[in-house]
DNA sequence: AAGCCCTTGAAGCGATCGTTTGACACTGGG
DNA sequence: CCCAGTGTCAAACGATCGCTTCAAGGGCTT
C-alpha cells in the first residue's frame, strides 16, 4: 500500500534507477513506461504498482535527484552564515556553496558524470513548470535564502536585481548541463572534451562575474542611464 | 506539390499559427496535430498536406522564428565590424547586436512578447537536440562569428574560453525567456512584472559582466589558481 | 462544357500510449 | 496448516497518436 514518492525497496529502486538513465537519455517526455520496464526487466504493471502512475515515477526520479542538492546548498550557505557570524559572506563562497553540491552528488550517483548532469539540467529545462510540490517548495527556500545571503554580499543591489542575475546563473548552468552535446555539435568541437571539474570551474568564474557585474546597478539608479540599450 | 519548409499560402500560414500559439504555451511534445488544425479551424490531414508530417510543421516554425534573427544578428555584427573597420568590436556592442534582434523580431511576429519569447525559450530548451540541419547550420555561422569578434575585444582570453561564455549566455537568455512564470512562482512575485525591454536590458548587463569577467582568464593561464574550486 | 490541378472533407488505418484486470506464486505469522 | 498480504505476470482496456485514403469541392485554362 505504500505509494512514497521516494523509492527503497529493491524493485522499486530498480524501476527509479533505469527510468533515470532513460530520461537523461532521452528526455522525460519521450520516454514510455514500456521503456523502462524492459530495461528495468520488469512488468509493465510494475510501475503502476509501485508509484501510483507514470506520473507518480517522474516526481519519485526528481525528488530523488534535486532534494539532496538543495539540502546540501541549504546546509553549506547556514554553515558559511554561521562562520561569518552575521558579517557578509564573501561572493565567491555564496556561489560555490551553490554550485559544489552539484559535484558533491554527482559521486553519490550510480550515473556516469555526463548522465547526471544531463538529467538535473533537463528537470528544469524540460519540467521545470510540472515540479512537485515538495521541490518546489524547497527550492523557493533555497532561493530566498542565497538571495539573502548575496544582498549582505551586494548590498547596492536593490533585491529584485539580483534575483534576475540568480535566475540568468541558474540558466547558463542547467543549459550547459542538459545540452552538452549540442554545444559540442555547434561549436565544431573547438571546447574540446574538457572533465565536469573544469567546466564547473569555468562556470563559477562566469556566474560571479555575472553577478558582481562591473557597472553595478544601484537600488535607486535608472534603469538604462545610457541610451545605447533602450529597448 | 509544394512542400517548402517556409510557410506562405494562407492556410499554410493559419496552420502554422495556430502551431506557434500551442508550441509556445504547452511545449512543442505535448501538442498533437489535431490540436493544431482544431484550433487552426481545418482539417487533421491539413498538416501533412501542406508540411508533409507533423515534424516538418516543427521544423518549419522553427525555420520561420529562428532565421530572421540569426538574419539580424549577422547583418548587425558585419555592420559593426565594417564600421570599426578592422579594430576590435567594444563588447557593449557586440552583445547589442546579439540581442537586439529578439527585440526587434519580436514585433513583427503575431505572437504576444511573452508568447514570442517562450517559443524561442523553447526551441532551444527542449527542441535543440532536433533542429533543422539549415537552422544549426545558420546558428554555427552565427557563433563562430561572434566568437571571432569577440576574440578581437577580450583577446587575453582563449577561445575555448570565449566559447563556453557564450554558451552560458545563451543559456541564461533561453531560460529566462522560456521559464518566465515558473521564475515568477518560484521568487514569490518579488521580481514584479517588469516589461520585455527591461528584462533584455537586465540580461545584457549580465552578460557583458559575464563574458568580461573581473578576473581574465588568460590564454596559457592555469585552470583554477585557487584551491578553493578544485572539483 | 470539359478536363485538370489544388485543396479540403470525413473516416479510418495501425501503432503506441498509460493504466487496469485477474490470476498466480511466494512468504511470514496465527 | 492456512490464509492474508505482497509482488509479479500476461493480457487486454480505452484513448490518443501521426498519418493515409479516397471522394468531393472549387477555380482555372482550353
Amino acid at each position: 500500500m505504500e505509494r512514497t514518492s521516494v523509492p527503497e525497496s529493491g524493485a522499486k529502486l530498480r524501476l527509479a534507477e533505469a527510468a533515470e538513465e532513460l530520461f537523461a537519455e532521452r528526455g522525460f517526455e519521450s520516454v514510455s513506461v514500456r521503456d523502462i520496464t524492459k530495461r528495468a526487466g520488469m512488468n509493465i504493471a510494475s510501475i503502476n504498482y509501485h508509484f501510483g502512475s507514470r506520473d507518480g515515477l517522474v516526481a519519485g526520479v526528481m525528488i530523488r535527484y534535486i532534494t539532496p542538492i538543495n539540502d546540501e546548498r541549504l546546509a553549506r550557505i547556514e554553515a558559511l552564515e554561521r562562520r561569518w557570524s552575521g558579517k557578509a559572506v564573501p561572493l565567491e563562497e555564496i556561489l560555490d556553496a551553490f554550485v559544489r553540491p552539484l559535484a558533491t552528488q554527482v559521486r553519490k550517483s550510480d550515473l556516469s558524470e555526463r548522465l547526471f548532469l544531463k538529467l538535473v539540467g533537463r528537470m528544469f529545462g524540460e519540467q521545470a513548470a510540472a515540479m512537485p510540490p515538495v521541490v518546489e517548495e524547497q527550492f523557493k527556500q533555497v532561493l530566498s535564502r542565497f538571495v539573502k545571503a548575496l544582498s549582505k554580499a551586494l548590498p547596492t543591489l536593490a533585491v529584485d536585481e539580483i534575483l534576475w542575475r540568480m535566475h540568468f546563473v541558474i540558466g547558463a548552468m542547467v543549459h550547459a548541463m542538459a545540452q552538452d552535446e549540442v554545444l559540442q555539435r555547434i561549436s565544431q568541437g573547438a571546447s574540446g572534451n574538457p572533465t565536469v571539474e573544469a567546466t564547473l570551474s569555468r562556470f563559477i568564474r562566469f556566474a560571479i562575474a555575472g553577478l558582481r557585474n562591473g557597472m553595478s546597478e544601484e537600488v535607486s539608479a535608472k534603469p538604462s542611464p545610457q541610451a545605447t540599450f533602450n529597448f
